[in-house]
Order: structure tokens, then sequence, then C-alpha cells
DNA sequence: TTATTACCCACAGAAATACTAGGTAAATGA
DNA sequence: TCATTTACCTAGTATTTCTGTGGGTAATAA
């Protein structure tokens, strides 16, 4: 985006840092996480409403909407309309890694802006001290979430 | 901080999720860092004004300042006024985690919102199928920054 | 035909980030 | 003593993103 207000009256012109997304994991994504351990929950026979998930894990129906839509799109889950209809899987839960959810619906999971944009992100990435390190944490994060399914989740619970 | 203009007209109280902080690494973390290398090179005789590190970094001065100043009162480094001051680190290199530096400036280094604020965040941790997901993320990540000393980027570099 | 469901589009409040502006306080050198 | 240099303090601000709402339309089944 490079604000074009950036100043060059001082003699070395400001870098755009361009930071503005640095996260990991937001609401949109631990919902849609918890949609699908919801829907693996469901069985692939039969379709679940998107109004009865929203109820159950209290989460707002409106917003589930657009998420929903995306998986759908992605071919993640089956989308069918009208009374009977609504979403469930289509492979098995070991089928679906967290990773691929999260890229989906994040759009990437990089830890730092300087790593999730191309070389061209950062001017200094041909001698940066700390790229190395954000590398290698990306790439760890990467293993991590690549390395558990949806069926792994479904396993897993607090209350022992 | 809670919004406290949660809405509660419908039937089932939405909860407030307050997501408001997922991320890990912003640009005062980043930058913190990069002084911190900055200031290792040169060593614990001289101190170093931060205009020099500002223009040679190129980065804000001003947004710069606000950042040695938690710094500085968390007694990471020394500060002298006036003529020939500027700032400098008191331990070796080696004395500071990449983990320390982060959780100082970043306050938390929690990859998603229900991990970072206690047990009360998230009503449903006592049945939740993604909170071991998070608490294992959150764990890697910090043994990952403890793991790392400010020397270990200073004997880091992209340029071979 | 009617109810139920998914989908589409635009907007909006809140919060955080990444700054900027304009000072004051302390230390040094002339 | 005075001016300069530096750190430190308070406040404001533009932009972006997130997390939703609201109000529709299209498809499917009873």
């Amino acid at each position: 985006m490079a604000s074009p207000t950036t100043r060059s009256n001082s003699p070395t012109a400001r870098i755009a840092t361009t930071a503005t997304k640095p996260m990991i994991v937001s609401t949109k994504g631990r919902y849609a996480l918890r949609v699908m351990v919801c829907l693996a929950q469901r069985g692939q026979e039969e379709y679940v409403p998107l109004k009865e998930i929203a109820e159950s894990e209290n989460m707002s129906q409106k917003y589930l909407e657009s998420i929903m839509t995306v998986l759908s799109k992605a071919g993640f889950v089956d989308a069918v309309h009208g009374k009977g209809g609504g979403y469930r899987l289509n492979r098995s839960p070991e089928g679906y890694t967290i990773g691929s959810i999260l890229k989906l619906t994040e759009g990437s999971l990089a830890a730092v802006s300087c790593t999730s944009q191309g070389p061209a992100a950062c001017s200094r990435t041909e001698c940066c001290h700390t790229k190395p390190m954000w590398d290698r944490l990306d790439k760890m994060i990467d293993e991590f979430f690549e390395g558990i399914t949806v069926d792994d989740l479904l396993k897993e619970n607090t209350q022992v």
C-alpha cells in the first residue's frame, strides 16, 4: 500500500513498513475450526444447518455465514439449500489439517509481516539479523498446524 | 477490558469473545529487537543516541522513543541524558532472551486471545476441543523465543 | 406455494497499530 | 551561565482490521 504521504524531506526516506497484519489466529479461524470439529462430530451422513451450530456454540450466525461460504467454495464442506439442508464434511476428519483450514480462513499464518509478503516486503532482507529467526518461527508454526487434523481435535478435550 | 456494551437482548446472551489481540509480533517488538541487536553491536562501553539508531535502521525516531522508554524502565538498557548520552546494554548480549524482550514490548506472546487472559476468558474452556492445541502452541512459541538470545541474532545474517 | 436453508452485498462500531506534535527534564560543553 | 544535546512525557490521529449487523436473493424440500 505504501502510504504516498511518506515524508521525503529527510535525507533517507522512511521505508513504509506496512505492518498491518502480524497475527496468527483470529476469531475467524478459531470459529472455523470449531465448526469443523462440530461437523465432524455429526458425521458425514446428515446435513447440519448453521443456525444449530451457531446456537450450540454460541457464535454469531451471520458472522459464521461468511466463514462457511469460504469453506464451502474451497470444497472443504458440502452445502445444501432448503429444508433438511445445511453443511457437512465431505472427507473424513483425518483429511483436514488445521493448517489448511487456518490458511484458508486467515489468509496466512505468518507471525510477522515481513515474512508474509514476499522478499520485497522489507528492503533490509539482504542484511537482516532477525529474518532468519522469523523464517524459522514461521516454519515451526506451519509444521505444527499441518501436523494436526480435525480428527486429533475431536479426540482432545479439556474435560478429561 | 471486556467491553461493557455487550448486548444481551438476544435470548442466549452472546459470549463476549474479546478477541482484540491475537497477534504475535508487531512492529513494536520487531523494532525493539533490532535496536537491541544494534546496541549489542556497539558494545557496552559507549552510549548510542537514539537519533543515530533511528537513522541507520530507518525507523521513526519518535516511535522508537516510546519503545526505548519501556526498555529503559524495565532495566534492559542504561540511559543517559545530554550530550554524549544515549542508550547502551547493561548486560552481555547472551543475557537477553528474545522472549523477555518481546514479552516486555508486546505484553504477551499468546497466539490466540482465549489463552492469554486467564481461564475466565472463555467460558467454554471446561469443554473445548481446541484449547489444548492453543496451549501447546503457546508453549512451543514461548520455548522458541526463550531459547534465543540477542547474541544469537548478532551472529545470524541473511547476507551469508 | 411456503418454509427453510445457503449465499451475497454493504455498512459500522470498536480497537489496535504505528505513528506525529509539542513539550519538559537532565546532563554536558562553551 | 547559557546553549545544546539528549532522554522522557502527554496527547492526538490516520489507517487498518476485526467482528460483527442488516437486508436482501437464490435454491431446495415438504
